[in-house]
DNA sequence: ACCTGAACACCGTTCAAGT
DNA sequence: ACCTGAACACCGTTCAAGT
């Protein structure tokens, strides 16, 4: 009984999610694993949407840790690809982080803040080291974002491997793209 | 009378997932603007799944139509823009597209095979004429197709412009994307 | 061949109570 | 402060009929 039952309502959510997806996280389910009425969620969420929120915000929060101390560009790089292992492996964790929000939530909004933060500050790190071409970082990380992004989500929609012949794999796609941009961060005439 | 039923219950689906996103789609609903029952639907279509993924591919092959007959760099990047505002106008509908498909249509199949095709083939064009590096066509069209739907997903879920300055537009990240790879494309050392 | 109406087993949410 | 149980207004889906 040391856990809270308001925690313990967040993990039954998370496991339902991993379980059966979106659609298996009912209140009266989370409850049920929680083991409390299926009415006692709204003692301590405003709603469903509410509940889910605080799933998403402890999810980004558990994925923000643990950048490891390489130089920028490497860093980046396996940041990446973190990115999309999260949403092959977890994939309605990572719809419910990254798609969009129905309920303002400050708390996920400082999560999503600070790793955007640390992305930012990665690419400008590579940049410096002459690993990503020079420019607006934020812009840039939004682009390299974006790639990783797009990857994860079509791959994870089965929407990539097209003809099954795997020259699309999510994170060669990751790796594509920084290999290009090197390629355009040292080509002659950048500045 | 002439539209016929089946077409119409796609038609209230589709004006259902405009006017109140995918949640606001229910059978019933469907059911009373086509003017039939709530039961109806399951005359033309073995579940909500199935009429769901009929609009999906009607929308798909609608949205293949219309590239204009530029040179196969500026087509391509007239078709991402197309991709962007896609999602940008009809959230919805894009995710409904572009998501995971839970029902076997090989109606919806057949239609995103034939605009992946159409992609590789800009792809190639656009290689031929130095405008993209050399390699893989499918791969490459995967990193531009990647890019654009992450850069469309995450504005369309408020995730891109984090500090509203505008400098992450999801049609300058998909420019951006362009100009690297034609930087690349023209770059000594290439083949 | 196409449609209806009742029914079933669910939902999220609210409300009046209980401790 | 936290929880329960009944109730309400919905769902998707099935089934027995109707024409």
């Amino acid at each position: 009984m040391v856990t809270g039952t308001r925690e313990a309502l967040i993990d039954a959510a998370a496991q339902l999610l991993d379980h059966g997806g979106a659609e298996a996280v009912t209140l009266r389910e989370v409850g049920r694993r929680a083991g409390v009425s299926h009415n006692a969620p709204y003692k301590h969420f405003r709603s469903k949407e509410a509940l889910l929120a605080s799933v998403a915000a402890r999810e980004l929060r558990e994925h923000s840790l643990g950048l490891s101390g390489g130089s920028p560009g490497a860093t980046l790089r396996a940041a990446m690809h973190d990115y999309v292992a999260w949403a092959l492996t977890s994939p309605a964790r990572f719809k419910l982080v990254f798609g969009a929000w129905s309920v303002e939530s400050p708390d996920l909004a400082a999560a999503a803040g600070s790793a955007h933060a640390v992305l930012v500050d990665l690419v400008a790190g590579a940049q410096r080291d002459g690993e990503l071409p020079a420019g607006d970082a934020v812009r840039l990380a939004s682009l390299v974002r974006a790639l990783a992004h797009g990857a994860a989500d079509l791959a994870a929609a089965g929407h990539l491997a097209a003809d099954g012949k795997g020259n699309a794999d999510p994170q060669h796609l990751v790796d594509d793209l920084l290999a290009y941009l090197r390629t355009v961060a040292q080509a002659p005439g950048t500045r």
